[in-house]
This record gives C-alpha cells, sequence and structure tokens, in this order.
DNA sequence: AATGAATGAGGTTTCATTCAT
DNA sequence: CATGAATGAAACCTCATTCAT
C-alpha cells in the first residue's frame, strides 16, 4: 500500500515469503529458505528488506490490503443487504484460499511473531475491516434479517470462514461460492429455510 | 495416552510448557524458559523428556484428552438434544479458556510444529471428538432444530468458538455461558427467535 | 571488582581476549579466536558472557582495577613526594608493560568500541586515577618542585607513559625503572641537574 | 607518494574517509559509510580504489606527509633552538586537531589495521619525522638546554603531543600556542623558571 | 564515471542437546 | 534427580567486493 520500493525483485520475495510463511510459520522458515525460493543467496535478501522481520511486516501489510480490499469493495446501495454479506463472504474466502495468495493466511496466523510497534499496525488496519463487515450487518439488523449482537456474530461468521483455513481442500467438491452460501444460511437463515 | 511417567515434576512441566507455548508459540519458547518456569536448568528437563518435540507431544495429547472429555461427557438419553448442544458448548468454551488449561489453545494453534508422526496421532484424537459433536448433531437434525450439511455446521460451530480464543477477555462482561447462548442461538435458532 | 562470577574459566576467557584484543584491536578479534585461545567452541563463550562487547566491558573494567591499584597505593605519608610520583610510574608502567597484563593496553586503545553506556562507567574510573595522581602533583607543587598547570603537567606525564606502548621494548637494554626515572626526571628535575 | 590519480574525487573519498576513520575507526566505519559521505554508491568507491585498505594507506599517506612537513619545515640557520622546537610543537598540534585534517590522527591510532607491507612504507616515512626532531633536539642540547637521551626526550614530547588527541578540546578556552608553549616549559624549561 | 543488484565468506549469537559429576 | 559446563549446528545479519549496464 505504502510501500515505496515495491519493485519486482522485492515482491517476487515477499511472495515467496508469504508461501513460506504459511506453510511452516514464520518462526521455522529460514531467510535461506526464502532465498532459495527465489534462487538468491541468503546474503542478498538484506539488500532488500532490513530484517526477517521487516518481510513479515511486509507480508502482513500486503495480507491487511487484501482484507480490506474485500471488506471494501463499494457496494451498489439498492443490492440487498443479504447479498451483500454474500459478497463479502465469498470475497474473503476466496482471497483466503486463491493460490498465490498466502499474504492473509500469514497475517491470521502469525500475528504472534510481530514486534509490539508493528501489531499496533496491524491491529489499526484490522479496525478497517471490522467496520466494513459492522456496515453491513447493521443494513441486515434494519431488515430484521438477524437479532442479536452484532459483534458476536461478525465475529464467528469470521471465525467459521478464517477456521476454514484448516479444514476446506480446493481440490475437494465443495467450491468457495457453495461454501459461502452455506455459512450464509446458517448465519442469515432465508424465510424459506423457515417453514 | 496414559502416560507411564507422570509424575508430578513432569506435571509441572508441562503445565508450565503449555502456557509458555500458548504465550508465545513453540518454535518462540526455549527449553531455558521453560526450565526457568519450574525454577530448573534448561539440562534438568531432558530427564523428563527426550526432546523438546516430546513435550508439546505431552501438552497436545493432555490438550486433546480435555477437548475429549468436554465432548464425550455421558449425556442422559432424555436430555434434548439442544441442550446436549449446549453442554458441550459450554464445556468446549469453558476448556478454552480457564485458567491453567493452556493445553487445548496450544492444541488449536502448535499443530503445525508436530512432526508428521506425532500429527497422525493427534488427528486421530480429533475425529474422536468430531464423532461426538456428530452424534449431537445428527439427533438435532432428527428434531428437525437444523438442516443442511453436518460437517459444515459442526466445523463453522467450532470455528466461530475456537476464534474466540484470539478475542474473547475473562475480564470482560460476557461470560462464558453467555457466549455460548448467544452462539447457539446463532446455530440452532430456538422457533421463539423466529416469530 | 564487582564481577560476581569470576570463576576460573572466565578470567581465563577474559586473559585470552585482553591479549587477542591488544594484539588485533577489538573488532578484529572474532569470538571463534577468543574460543580457540582456551580450547572452546565459539557458542560456548556465551555461555559465560552475553555478548562480544561484554568481554571488552569486563576486560576494561579488570584494566581500569589495575589503573586504579597502581594509583592508589597507599603511600606512607612521610614519602617525599617525588618519590611518590616514582613509584606512581614505576607502577604505571609496569602494568602497562607487565605480560600477561593486557588490560590496561586495552584499556587505552579500545574505548571507542565500547557502548556510551559503558563508557561512562570508564569514565568514571579514569576519573579516581587522575584524582590520585592530582594529590601527588599537588604536594609536588607545594614542594616547589613543579610550577605551571597541575592538569597539563599530568596530562603530559600520562601522554608520555602511554605513548611508551607505541615503542618500548621489554627485551631491550632500557629497564622500566630507568625509564620512570628518565621521565621522572624530565617532569620534576632535581636540583642536580639544574647546574 | 604523491598518487598518479589525485582527482577531486579521490581526494573528496580520502578526505571523507580520514573523517569516519578517525571518528568510528578503520574497522567499524564501512565503504557504505564512506561512500554515503561524498554522495556515492558503494560501489563506485572501487573505481577510485581496489581495495578499503588503499583507502586506509592512501589516508595514511597523506597523514605522513603532513606530519613530515610540518617537521621539515626549512627553518633558518638562525633561528635559536628553543624557538626551532616551539615552532616544530605548534605546527604538529596545529595539524593534529585542524579541522577537516583528520589523516594525521588515522595515523596515530590506525596503524595497527595496515597490512605488514604498509606498515613498513609508514614506518619509513615516520623515520624521516623522528630525524627532523633529532636534528632541533640535538641543537638544543648543544645549546646545553636540555640533557639526558635524546630519544626518550623525543618520545616522550610526542608522546604528550599525541595524547593531546584525547583530551585536547577546540572549543575550550587553552589555545593551540598556550598548549605548545606549556609543553615547552616542561620540556625544556627556560632559566627564568629556574629560580 | 557511476550505479544497483548480487555475492559469499564470515561475523555474532541462539539453542536444543549431551554428559560427567 | 539435578546441575553446570560445553557443544555444534544453524540462525540472522554484515560487508567488502564484483560486474553488467
Amino acid at each position: 500500500m505504502n510501500t515505496l520500493d515495491d519493485s519486482t525483485r522485492r515482491r517476487e520475495l515477499r511472495t515467496a515469503a508469504a508461501r513460506l510463511f504459511r506453510k511452516v510459520g514464520y518462526p521455522q522458515a529460514t531467510v535461506r529458505d526464502i532465498a532459495k525460493a527465489v534462487g538468491m543467496q541468503s546474503g542478498s535478501i538484506f539488500y532488500y528488506f532490513k530484517t526477517k522481520e521487516d518481510i513479515l511486516v511486509e507480508v502482513m501489510n500486503e495480507g491487511m490490503r487484501q482484507f480490506i480490499e474485500a471488506a471494501c469493495v463499494a457496494m451498489d446501495e439498492a443490492t440487498p443487504p443479504r447479498m451483500k454479506l454474500r459478497t463479502l463472504l465469498v470475497r474473503h474466502l476466496m482471497t483466503l484460499h486463491s493460490r498465490n495468495n498466502d499474504e492473509l493466511a500469514v497475517v491470521l496466523s502469525e500475528w504472534r511473531s510481530l514486534s509490539a510497534r508493528s501489531r499496533r499496525h496491524v491491529v489499526a488496519q484490522r479496525d478497517e475491516v471490522e467496520a466494513a463487515w459492522n456496515r453491513v450487518l447493521q443494513e441486515l439488523a434494519q431488515a430484521h434479517l438477524i437479532s442479536g449482537d452484532i459483534a458476536i456474530l461478525r465475529l464467528a461468521i469470521l471465525g467459521a470462514a478464517n477456521w476454514s483455513l484448516q479444514w476446506y481442500d480446493k481440490k475437494g467438491k465443495l467450491s468457495i461460492d457453495e461454501l459461502a452460501d452455506q455459512l450464509l444460511d446458517l448465519f442469515v437463515p432465508t424465510p424459506a429455510r423457515r417453514t
């Protein structure tokens, strides 16, 4: 987002790092591994990033950028609120499970490895996302499609969605769209289901 | 599972390790840290555990044992299924957030650090838990209290519940029971709510 | 001086480090070199010292301790002041050039490698030494054996003495005592020399 | 000595390097630092100098050139010897403490970082300086203004003078001329002082 | 004349682990 | 049971140096 130096090589490194961080975890991913993934010597990494943690920070910033982008998509005022939530869910799940987009997954699993300073930044970005979800949920509440505490509902939906990281198999028979629909039916039941 | 040597000291170590693993993560928790937490020298740990990973394995076994225990509580046949699910949820959340029970939290966050061999063992235990949840969900389906894919529902409920690790504050105003009720209302709406 | 853990091994390390620091300089002396000098692996050093700089700090503390000890030797009140200065000089030069006492030489040449924090400590100790020299020089001034600015005189004497590090050869024909006498004659000429 | 390629840029680099070497020491001064000080990239330095040590060699050659120049100033035969020594001292101290002349200071503190080969060269130049000082001291001895070993006297004077690097403050109230006079009074007392 | 990307050797440091006591 | 000394592999990181452009 605000990365001044977003050269190709830097991006390559970030992407490779994200994949590794996701696969084996930030502490277990060595700088050598990352370098090898882009065909570099380990020392060369530090031409692009001052420290290993800086790579994580950049990965997380990008992950959060995607998160926000997925949440803040401009939605036609006329779109019915349930449809808006569906779009939100689909986009979120898409980003989470799309190939070559490991950054968001890293955001969800590696925030503990961030220094306090960087953590604050990530938290601030997370708040942006929450706000977007809250807006849509509020519309749903006004339309009497949901009831109860909106905050809890948001956390439940995101929890259920993010947990899919642990089990969802892209090669399985359940498509992202279907998964989104199932979750949507769960959290915002249609009148049809009630009878 | 029922460890041969379950001496007091060993249990102390496991508990201290669990707390550390939860707090800073398994890779970042050093053997020295664990030892210091129980007033030992780092070398002494290896009298009790052959490797650092063995500690993690033991922590996870205990975590899984608690998970299973919470799930497999013998329930009176006569208990209404919705009540059964509530009990399941409350027990799970209780275990997850109770003080001095960091093992279950570790199970949820550190399985990546397990060797393939140990992972298989943990997965087998997880299946036991799933079976218990499935049984209750099936009863709910038969009573037409829920509809849709039971597996997805189970994953959604557990996802929402486990995600509470990221945000639930024991010192906040929301009690575990209230949280469980809110989640229950979400996933198994009562007729009352429908009108 | 105030080192809590002054074990044999630790002292060995300090001594070996001092020799190396003196010979090749602190930045050029690698931890590996120091370890090899006492028959250790480089990693083992950090069982005794937290960082490489901590070794330097310890070396300098010891060097300063020797410096102070040489300066603060209790001198009989009755000793004539010129004799006192001679003792000071001899002890200082002895310490500076004695075999297996590289610490003081390191103090004089490596203070630049100290962190600001440690530097303050060393400077404080240096002030102690200056005070001792000043006391003696004051006595000489009161006896009209010297004149002029005492601070400048002290700096000149110490400069001349310390500079001997650059050229004095222990194996040469000039003994430490003779060197001390020559310097003394220079800075505190005897009446005999004046005629 | 008279470098073939003494371009402006090269001189800029040498000057910047000298300042850095003096301030933080040769080993701690990185090629990047030097380059940045003249607004270059680190790689560009190697267009002007083959190695980092070559920069040091050039700095020291220049430092020695200044040292020799200060010492070998043509002095009128008729000048009284004490005045000659004063001139020598003043010029030496001036060079040592003048702004933008860090080369001489580097000569005094960084000879350890020179390779054996370059060191020999510097030592040869130093001998030239010593010869100049010896000539003047000899004249003083012949005029019975000093006594004792001339070599020791020379080393003492230079030691005292060079030590001023450690404490002399250009912004303080003591001028270079006053310092020179005080040292001169110390080493070549005037008849006035004797009474 | 200068750059910017990259190297690779080597530096300090960490840490699970061993073992004699 | 437990320690404390030590290991050694491997981690992150630095930096003089190279070279195509």
